[in-house]
DNA sequence: ACCTGAACACCGTTCAAGT
DNA sequence: ACCTGAACACCGTTCAAGT
């Protein structure tokens, strides 16, 4: 009952799920080659090395990225579309998209999404230079946004926790404040809020 | 010629030094032990087991971003300073920096920055849950941004480059677009401006 | 109280040998 | 062309033993 022979796909993806579950930490050589009912040294036919495996799984995620339909009526709106689009299809593969991150491929990974900025940024009436910088400061902060909430999930018993960094007397006159502070982000909101509230700041006429 | 006995805080300064240089990876507790002249074991007397020693260091980095005082005469300039100093701290300890952030502590680290927000956000007039929310978005940008520039940094060789991805096809009607993506973003500049654009509306009246 | 070497269970990788 | 086991050089950690 021997399996017909192993292949370059199959490898990849028991190594894909090992990831998406547990994270590269979790990927062995040793287990990998168990998983698959192979010897450890197979594996190596087949994709070189542990480094050059965990790079195909990133090349593989960086093209799963590829299509992107904005959606919304005005310019400001699509842009806030395309943000929240990149958000999901981010937090659906925390593990794959810090690998990519790591590997500083985060920047071919968003670029259809660059692309639909430009888009917009241009229908919104920009150019040139001003355009670019526009575009480049929404992805940063789209990107930076994600980056740092994935950060704050993935460790959710801080020490000191929020709240009890944030007693009333550090706010001595806005106790709503202070009561704000100590409450946990909604981080759905503060991040359409800060995406709004930047993208109008862009596209505002002067600047 | 012996050493005097060995001391936690020697431990402690030899590990940062190898962090410092080569990054967590390269910190060993067989490296460790040679640099300090005693067997491995010793060190474990002292700091418990690699991962503690990782947890001292950065709680040790914690501690260091303590004191930090804005500059400036409105608000908006206080708090763009803010955010700078936070910039030029990062930037001179970035492998720690990434540990404090892998552990999860980015947020205590960031307390005193975010107490200096509050407070100038206050003086602009903000109030309750309004404030907070403006406090929050700056600090989520400022953290992100940070994040991704480092990540930029961190790997130069970039493929395709950011040149090869932006040909002048890509933005048919506006050439100079495609020409000021095609360039280098200069991250002083677009923090600043990311910084300032998302400032600009936050404190804006109404909202 | 502090340090030591030996040993254990794990790694990734190489290589000569098989079919 | 594909697979194998043995071996190598590295890990972090434990433990009984020393002083």
């Amino acid at each position: 009952m021997a399996r017909s022979t192993l292949t370059r796909a199959e490898v990849l993806d028991a190594a894909a799920l090992l990831v998406r579950q547990d994270g590269p930490g979790a990927l062995t050589m040793r287990k990998l080659a168990a998983e698959l009912g192979t010897a450890v040294t197979s594996i190596y036919w087949h994709v070189g090395n542990r480094e050059s495996l965990l790079d195909a799984l990133v090349e593989r995620t960086v093209e799963e990225m590829g299509a992107l339909a904005p959606s919304g009526r005005t310019p400001a709106d699509r842009i806030l579309s395309v943000a929240r689009i990149l958000r999901r299809e981010l937090r659906e593969r925390p593990h794959l998209i810090a690998m990519v991150h790591e590997r500083g491929l985060t920047e071919r990974m968003f670029l259809p999404a660059q692309q639909a900025l430009v888009h917009e940024v241009h229908a919104a009436g920009l150019r040139g230079a001003r355009a670019a910088d526009a575009v480049r400061a929404i992805q940063f902060q789209t990107i930076g946004f994600l980056l740092v909430e994935r950060n704050r999930e993935r460790s959710p018993a801080q020490s000191p926790a929020e709240n009890e960094l944030w007693d009333p007397a550090a706010a001595p006159h806005d106790p709503a404040l202070a009561r704000a502070m100590a409450r946990p982000a909604d981080p759905e909101r503060l991040f359409a809020l800060s995406v709004r509230a930047l993208v109008r700041s862009l596209l505002e006429p002067r600047g």
